[in-house]
DNA sequence: CTGATAAGGATTTTT
DNA sequence: TCCTTATCAG
């Protein structure tokens, strides 16, 4: 038997040893999917003797892509080891693994496609974008920019407000960037974008979606979706093209593939059935299409994922037989991560949802302990009981250290409370998502240099940096020259290198400018020549800009510094791991880098982070907080069923990270922003969960003393809120106090309308909890729904 | 052209 | 509350 094969169990062991054709591999949470994804590759490579470079292997993140190739790596190389010299791999010194790990990078790894499909696709592009003909007879050279979403969302404004001259408040910038971000994940051009929308709004959409296609191809940029769309529409009209990357990728692997959207489907169909309908496709010979992924899991909808495409998988690319019978689905339902009582919890969940492909998770560890269930007044109270928690667990338990344990939350912004409270105890935490690394300015400016240099026709990045450091260059110059490069019809840049031009405007901007193009000339001229990691010093040193930062001398400067030389480190690192990486590549990989990608998890610190960042990692200790509605889940799902059950999908991600202890939580008021406070309930998902598997406070049932205790607090609170009234505002309290009673006595329904003393009016959309206990959620003019107990709130019908 | 100060908007999730 | 953007004085 094949080496890679040993340790596997029935269904894993099925899902490595399949060779050829298309095969389905439904792989529940903790069930050993990446070790099937990993042993395959191995056992494609070492033991079926397939070519790495025949390789195509799509992960969620650019980390999984790293730890796979690792993992493969040492996989390999032990492999090798027994045939070279038949010797287990433990036994050997440690000087001759080393040679023999980099021999199998040198032959192997080193020549894998491994990455998201973001950063394989472009790629891809990097060969073949010159030959892509565009429909409006764009074009893009290989040097091509990758504008994030902060890039994106300038041009965009400036084209709506500048170029258009249109209001920015009545035809929002952030909805027309939604909308052509959809528009392209459909395959759309700006007529098709038109259609949909209708009407005069879809006439602007249609020209902004137009202009902005047109400064992507004149900066010679493309956005994130452009990276899977331009192949798409590459690999269809070209079919020299597409012949040579489908007799290329014999083999392509995908992994979570219930959060692939259209065009990355797309993109995979291209390139595994050479553009024919995948039922009519059938020559198989030595070539594999491997999908894995989980329907329960797919939490991405919101950027066009479809788990649909999931499920579809066995009526287009798989025989279509039942799962009895079908030679082209595993399922993998073994859970070897978390405690039975865990496992019993997330599938009670996730019977709640209605669309799903059938599968359990089955334990295979012991019962373990219940679910800690905690109700607190307020975030803060929260944050102070999980960090309570925690302490007597780590102190409880000497085989708990604090990197076993994470928060969980569902928006970023709940990190701050639970952060507080860390810093409070003196607890080593840190915090994964929220602002990543390249996205710091300091990192954004010195990459735009970088940019600049490799493209200069990125006249996005050239205004990032024409004046930082400060060299004199003000707002009436950088208009004056925008100007003439738009008459003349030439990139900006192009009129700034023009020296006599320059001095021709006069003024005092003319020294500034002529020094930076030396600057930037100097820097050219030696770009291809060095490695990144040089060059990222030498732009820091002769720019200027690390010079203002020592001059400014504050601790805030000082922090950029450390930012700086880190991101020295970054390209040596880059470097390292990408022998042949050019600086074009560089620049792909830190546009395309996620903040869970730069996060090491050697150091002993807890782990605060979003259900979505948490996918695919596991932990001994999960705290899951903020389980209320309107929160998780959130307000934008409550009108819409399936987006409830995306939510409850998430739900079911972060009670599955857990290993052996989970601890849920909820507060019964949360301060949203500026210090208002919203009474909170708990979240429905709470109450789908079987009650023997908790304890603690368990809302919506029993518990009666709890909930007058609940009740008293609240109404203690508010009634201190209406005695300020009353000292500020005069007789303000007393009819606030009589609108109450009267709006408590009211039983409400949604599409009801009412008064808020300060929101003004409103009207029902939902109805949370029974009889005593209903919560209203309430749209106002202006605002995002409010959550109100009706019984408190100074509301009135109308 | 630069720095300071005021006003206004923000919170879903991310490659 | 905090961060980004607009406006104004020097």
């Amino acid at each position: 038997m094949s080496a890679f094969l040993a340790g596997l169990n029935d269904a894993q062991r099925k899902a490595v040893d399949h060779h050829t054709g298309p095969l389905l591999v439904v792989a529940g949470a903790g069930s050993g999917k990446t070790r099937a994804l990993t042993h395959r590759i191995a056992h494609l490579i070492g033991h079926h003797g397939a070519d790495p470079a025949h390789l195509l292997a799509v992960t969620f993140t650019n980390k999984a892509a790293r730890e796979m190739k690792e993992r493969l790596e040492l996989l390999l190389a032990q492999k090798l080891a027994q045939s070279q010299f038949g010797q287990p791999w433990s036994t050997l010194p440690a000087v001759e693994q080393r040679q023999l790990r980099s021999r199998i990078y040198r032959e192997v790894i080193k020549e894998l496609w491994i990455g998201t499909f973001h950063a394989l696709f472009a790629r891809l592009l990097r060969f073949d974008i010159d030959k892509f003909k565009d429909p409006e007879g764009l074009s893009w050279t290989r040097q091509f920019s990758i504008y994030d979403e902060n890039d994106v969302q300038s041009l965009i404004k400036e084209i709506v407000t500048q170029e258009l001259q249109l209001d920015p408040k009545r035809f929002e910038p952030k909805k027309v960037r939604w909308a052509i971000s959809n528009a392209k994940n459909q395959g759309w051009m700006p007529e098709q974008l038109e259609a949909d929308a209708g009407g005069q709004r879809g006439k602007l959409m249609a020209e902004t979606y137009r202009r902005y296609r047109r400064a992507l191809a004149a900066n010679n940029a493309l956005d994130f979706d452009d990276l899977l769309l331009l192949p798409v529409q590459l690999l269809r009209q070209n079919e020299q093209i597409r012949n040579y990357w489908h007799r290329r990728f014999r083999h392509v692997l995908v992994d979570e593939y219930q959060d692939t959207n259209r065009t990355q489907y797309d993109l995979i169909k291209l390139l595994v059935t050479n553009g024919r309908e995948p039922s009519d496709y059938d020559d198989w010979d030595g070539r594999s299409v491997f999908v894995v992924g989980d329907a329960d899991q797919s939490i991405y909808s919101f950027r066009a994922a479809d788990f649909t495409i999931l499920m579809g998988f066995q009526d287009d690319f798989g025989d279509g037989a039942a799962s009895e019978t079908t030679a082209t689905m595993v399922k993998l339902e073994e859970n070897y991560r978390s405690t039975a009582t865990i496992l019993e919890a997330a599938n009670a969940l996730i019977a709640h949802n209605s669309e799903r492909i059938d599968k359990v998770l089955r334990p295979t560890r012991g019962e373990g302990e219940l679910i800690s269930l905690t109700r607190c007044d307020d975030e803060i109270a929260e944050a102070e009981a999980v960090v309570h928690r925690m302490r007597m667990l780590e102190a409880a338990h000497p085989d708990l250290s604090w990197g076993d344990m994470a928060v969980l939350y569902r928006t970023n912004a709940q990190s701050r409370a639970m952060e507080e409270s860390l810093v409070r105890w003196g607890i080593p935490y840190i915090v994964v998502g929220g602002l990543r690394f390249y996205d710091r300015r300091e990192i954004k400016d010195v990459l735009a240099y970088l940019k600049l240099l490799v493209n200069p026709a990125d006249t996005v990045s050239l205004l990032r940096v024409l004046n930082t450091p400060k060299r004199g260059i003000g707002k009436t110059t950088i208009e004056r020259l925008t100007d003439a490069s738009n008459q003349l019809g030439i990139p900006l840049w192009e009129v700034v290198r023009d020296a006599e031009a320059v001095r021709s405007l006069g003024g005092r901007s003319a020294k500034g400018l002529l020094q930076f193009c030396e600057l930037i000339n100097g820097l050219q001229a030696c770009a291809q020549d060095i490695a990144p990691s040089e060059l990222v010093q030498r732009v820091m040193e002769q720019s200027g800009y690390v010079a203002e930062l020592i001059t400014e001398g504050t601790d805030e400067a000082e922090d950029r510094r450390r930012n700086l030389n880190e991101l020295v480190n970054a390209a040596l690192q880059y470097q390292e791991e990408n022998e042949e990486g050019s600086l074009e590549d560089f620049l792909a990989s830190a546009a395309l880098a996620s903040d869970a990608d730069s996060k090491d998890t050697e150091q002993d610190r807890v782990t605060l982070m979003t259900l979505h960042a948490s996918k695919g990692l596991e932990f001994p200790v999960v705290y899951l907080v903020g389980m209320e509605q309107g929160l998780f889940p959130s307000y934008r799902s409550l009108e819409d069923p399936s987006a409830l059950e995306e939510e409850r999908r998430l739900c079911y991600v972060g009670l599955t990270r857990a290993k052996e202890r989970l601890f849920l939580s909820h507060a019964s008021e949360r301060r949203l922003w500026g210090g208002m406070r919203e009474p909170a309930v708990p979240s429905v998902f709470l109450s789908e969960l079987p009650s023997a598997l908790i304890q603690g406070d368990i809302p919506h049932s029993g518990g009666a003393s709890i909930r007058r205790e609940q009740r008293l607090d609240r109404l203690t609170r508010v009634d201190r809120e209406d005695s300020r009234q009353v000292a500020g505002g005069g007789a303000a309290g007393a009819p606030a106090n009589a609108v109450r009673r009267r709006a408590a006595t009211k039983t409400w329904a949604v599409g009801d309308r009412l008064r808020h003393s300060s929101f003004g009016e409103g009207q029902v959309t939902h109805l949370f909890g029974s009889g005593e206990k209903v919560s209203i959620a309430v749209k106002f003019q202006g605002m995002g729904p409010k959550i109100l107990d009706p019984r408190l709130a100074p509301i009135e019908p109308v």
